[in-house]
DNA sequence: ACCTGAACACCGTTCAAGT
DNA sequence: ACCTGAACACCGTTCAAGT
């Protein structure tokens, strides 16, 4: 039973990382989101191990919000549009956020709360998937953490380029990387899809 | 006219800092690449401006790998084959070097040579984009710079679930990325291509 | 229990002193 | 002209001292 200003500023904590994260990228110092916080920095290290557990805690906060609108998206009447604008919030959740390509990059994937909520998003992903695939919107070879992976592809392929992604080119890519998914041409795949499981050890 | 010591010690250190950042990934610290190098630390700065702009040149001599086999592929009979050699070529690179993905993503796109190396293998990638056109492989509103930032999307999409990315994954995205850039079913895209000159202000 | 800030081992970078 | 390592300002992390 945790006391009550513990609570309290593991919230404020959590809080202020995200924004200084989002706004900074994810090498802001530990005592700046302390200080944002308004806490002292010893106790950032009391709520969470590492600073790297810190981002990715505050990572799966944000995939969460994705889980969240394929939920939604899931009871959807066209499948292909609800698949399609899934996976387009998704690369929006990418694009917003300065820390969150680096994130996504840089994050260990073995990180339990960036694995479960990878996991959960995956779900989603893969009910999307299915019924995009009965109603021939999508190849029948591909799985929702295909989907995943793919539209944090689509964000990564921008930075490359641009400073600032919130401009609109990621959209370009996306709509090349959705023509790949399309049933129409598909030729056979080289390799199995993978699975989260399987590097778990 | 530099010393003699002078453009041995430069060599040495780029070449040590290559074996460190492959090895280790671009955390490694400049005390390790100096002493690997067989250099003072302070010899790094005077060659190099910043730990970043060492890191830049490393990453845009490996991109000159890649331009090399660009030209060589230049003269191929098969355009398609060609084409798809090449992009094959490049997410092998990114792959087989712990450091390469991080930088892609990590290194600014103003860096002086990385945007000159860039934008030689955008050139390459144009030639053998126009070729497989013309051959009927790909649709007519893709260019060399989407397939360079392509390519290297499909090795990023890797990393997000795999430690050590030396598996054979990432032909999985390639090949379904290929499949987006064929001209059979393919829907026009929303957004313009880019161009590198765009960004430099 | 939990918070705090001084202390620690590191980092990238600078620079006075050497040759 | 170039090299060097001590010095500097910072970082993430630890921990003894406080409540």
């Amino acid at each position: 039973m945790p006391r009550a200003d513990a609570v309290r500023n593991r919230r404020l904590l959590m809080d202020a990382a995200a924004a200084e994260f989002a706004e900074n990228g994810m090498d802001v110092s530990i005592t700046r989101i302390a200080t944002r916080a308004g806490v002292g920095k010893g106790t950032v290290f009391r709520h969470f191990d590492t600073k790297e557990q810190l981002l990715a805690e505050v990572f799966s906060d944000r995939l969460e919000e994705l889980v969240a609108v394929g939920r939604r998206l899931t009871e959807a009447d066209d499948a292909e549009a609800a698949l399609f604008e899934f996976m387009t919030t998704g690369v929006e959740i990418h694009v917003r956020d300065r820390s969150f390509c680096q994130a996504a990059a840089a994050l260990s994937p073995s990180e339990a709360s960036v694995r479960a909520s990878r996991e959960r998003v995956a779900e989603v992903a893969d009910t999307l998937v299915d019924r995009a695939r009965e109603a021939g919107a999508v190849r029948d070879d591909v799985t929702g953490l295909d989907i995943v992976l793919l539209l944090s592809a689509a964000a990564q392929a921008v930075l490359s380029i641009d400073e600032d992604p919130q401009g609109s080119l990621w959209q370009r890519y996306l709509a090349l990387i959705i023509d790949g998914l399309r049933p129409q041409g598909a030729h056979p795949l080289p390799v199995p899809a993978p699975t989260l499981g399987r590097f778990t050890g």
